[in-house]
This record gives C-alpha cells, structure tokens and sequence, in this order.
DNA sequence: CAGAATATTCAATACACACGAAACGTTACT
DNA sequence: AGTAACGTTTCGTGTGTATTGAATATTCTG
C-alpha cells in the first residue's frame, strides 16, 4: 500500500465533479484577475475544498501542472498566508503536506501588513515632501512657475486625501484581524523569515 | 501656423520638473501594480499635473511614447472614467483634448458599478447553486461523498461570506459616490464605522 | 553511512504582451 | 470636392514572463 500518495481522492459523484471543477475554475479566473497566474488560484481552491491535507504530488496529480510550477506557486501562496504547512503522521517518509487558511480576515490582514502598507505609507510621504518643496520654493519662482506651482499643490493633495483614506481603511482592517487573531490558536505571528 | 501644439508647456523649475516626474513615475508603478499599462499611470498623471487640456501629440511628446500607444491607452482612461474629452475652442483644427478626472470617488465609482459589480454578482451566484446542488442531492450520495460534500458546502459557505462582505462594501462605496454630486470640497465625511 | 524519496532550483523554451512604424479612415477647412 | 490634419487600427518585431524537464539540494530510512 502507500502508493506514491496516501489517498487519491476520486471524485466518483458528479455534482462532486463539476461543483470542484467550477471553483477551481472561478478561484483561478479570479487570482488571474488579481495579477497573479491562475494556478494559485486552481492550488489554493484544491485545498480549501480538501478534507485532508495535500501534498505536492497529490494537486500536481489533480491540476495536472508540473511540479516545478506547482512548488513555485505554492510559495506565493505560502508567503502571502493563504496555505500553511501541516505535518501528517501517517505519511511513509518526509512529505510537506499543506492546508487552506479558511480565515480570509486573516489572509487580508498578512496581505496588506506587508508590501501594501509600505507601499501606500512610501508614496504618501513622497507626496507631502513634493508639496513641502513645492511650497517652500513657490516664492522664488516665476509668476507662471507658481501657477503651475499651485496647480500641482491641488492636485497632489486631492490625491493625497484619498491615499489616506485607503490609509485608514486598512488600518481598520489590520485592527479587526488582530483582534480575532487571540481567538486562534494558530500562532501565525510573523511568518517572514529569509530563508 | 504654430506649432502642432498650442503650447509646450516647457518646465523651467527643476523643483517643478522633479516633482512633475516624480509624480508621473509613481502613478505609472500603481497602473502597473494593478495590472495595467504604465503608460496609463503616466497619461493620467501628465493630465493631472496639467492646468490645461492636453492633446494626444502633447502627451506623445511629453512622454515620449508612440502615438499608437498613447492611443490604446487613453481609450482605457477613457472607458474607466478617468478622463474626459474637452473641446478647446482655440485649436485650429478637429483635436480632441482632454482632462483628468480628479474626483476619485466618481472614479472608483465608475469601475465597480462597471466589470467589478458583475463579476461579483455572477461569482457569489455560482456559489449559491453550487451549494443547492449539494444540498439537495446529498441525500442521494453515498457515504463518502455525502461527507465531502459537506467539507465542500462548509468551505464555500465560508467564502461566500467574504464575497457578501465586499459586495456590502462596494454598494456603500457606490452609495457614496451618487450622493457626491452636490458635494463639493475635499471633505469625505469619514463614515467609516463599518469601512 | 549508503540509498531512496521529495522539494527546490536552473536553464531552455514557449507564450503572450507591448511597442513602434505605417497604412487607413474620418473630419474639418478652403 | 479637394486637401490637409488627426485619430485609430493593423502588422511585424522585440522583450519580458510563465512553464517545463532536468539537475541539484535536502532529509529521512534502513
């Protein structure tokens, strides 16, 4: 027994089938939609939809991709909290098996702590500095130059004032997520660590 | 006579050309993080930082792109709201000018009402049949499958909250937008108890 | 410590997308 | 109408990215 993989999970029912096959499909379309390739989507709803933890060979089998893409996807996946690993007793030798984060406040909450939040608090700052310098040399300038001058200055603050309302939402949204975080026991914490 | 432009809008100011390119170099990396062109950033951005409307040739020139693209992209501007067409009464000839929409809201308004809204409607309504399908033939299952389809209602039900959540959002966000047309000033009444 | 099993990385290929040049269609001016 | 100006579409080309099979690294078992 122990073929290559514990259990191979047939889908014998055809409702079984096609609801399988359409999330696949939607999550696929919808990570493609996201920017990232639809095969994160595809390995992500193949987990979610799995009572049991899967291993690598077990979604290369089902999605029918190699390998190699399977291990690369499942890294973005990995790093942005939407898998984590899980370690099954029974398995003949060392096999990462992984399972779906189902907590999607969770998983929005990792997403936007990281390049999101940086990302918007860095392109604030250079807004207020262009607008600082902007109009601390207004002065110095010609008529026309200023003019142009407070064109900017307008247009940049309207900008500005809606970067800090996405500021505030995802604030909101990072608040509620470690406020649920104390009722897991998962202690995800900060899974970022160079490998 | 003239140019083939009304005016080249040189920038004297190395404040106002720093600031100018930072600007439009910045907004090009948000079109690209969200999965366009960014060139669109860069068009946007030129019209943004521009107290008068801008010709395509101004905008070929200005950012030194082919026609061809400034083209393909404004077309995109265009279909997301995000700029306007504008008829300057002094062009010698047929030109077509246009100008930034700087009002955000009635911008993100127009995207969501558009593609967003739908897909939204139409992924939340395939999850819904899905989960009447199995629930209504779980009967008829064996065992086994019975139990996946239980895993799967579960996890899709899951999801289905999340998707509920966002369209919850996006109406407010909607809701918001048509009531700002009398609204003037920059102020959003942070009414974000519920984001 | 040898050997096997599994995940990861690497280089080559395939694919898709974006760009620019030029032809085309359309509109206004004379 | 003729003509000039302008915007749009199409086609060939190049560049970047995803996917794959093969090679490498790592880890467990006997």
């Amino acid at each position: 027994m122990s073929d290559q993989t514990h259990d191979p999970v047939l889908l014998t029912n055809a409702t079984l089938q096609n609801v399988h096959h359409t999330m696949l499909d939607g999550l696929g379309q919808l990570a493609d939609y996201f920017g990232f390739s639809k095969v994160v989507g595809q390995l992500y709803g193949a987990l979610l939809l799995s009572d049991q933890p899967l291993c690598l060979d077990d979604l290369v089998e089902q999605l029918d991709i190699s390998k190699a893409n399977a291990s690369m996807n499942m890294r973005t996946l990995e790093n942005m909290g939407m898998v984590r690993q899980v370690w099954v007793r029974g398995s003949s030798s060392r096999r990462k098996y992984y399972e779906a984060e189902v907590d999607f406040w969770q998983i929005i909450g990792n997403v936007l702590s990281g390049r999101e939040m940086r990302d918007l608090d860095r392109a604030i700052s250079v807004m207020s500095e262009n607008v600082s310098r902007l109009r601390s040399q207004r002065e110095q300038m010609s008529a026309e130059d200023a003019a142009r001058a407070e064109v900017y200055i307008d247009r940049i603050e309207k900008m500005q004032a809606l970067f800090h309302f996405a500021q505030t939402v995802i604030a909101s949204i990072l608040a509620r997520t470690l406020a649920e975080g104390m009722n897991s026991a998962e202690t995800h914490g900060h899974d970022n660590g160079k490998v």
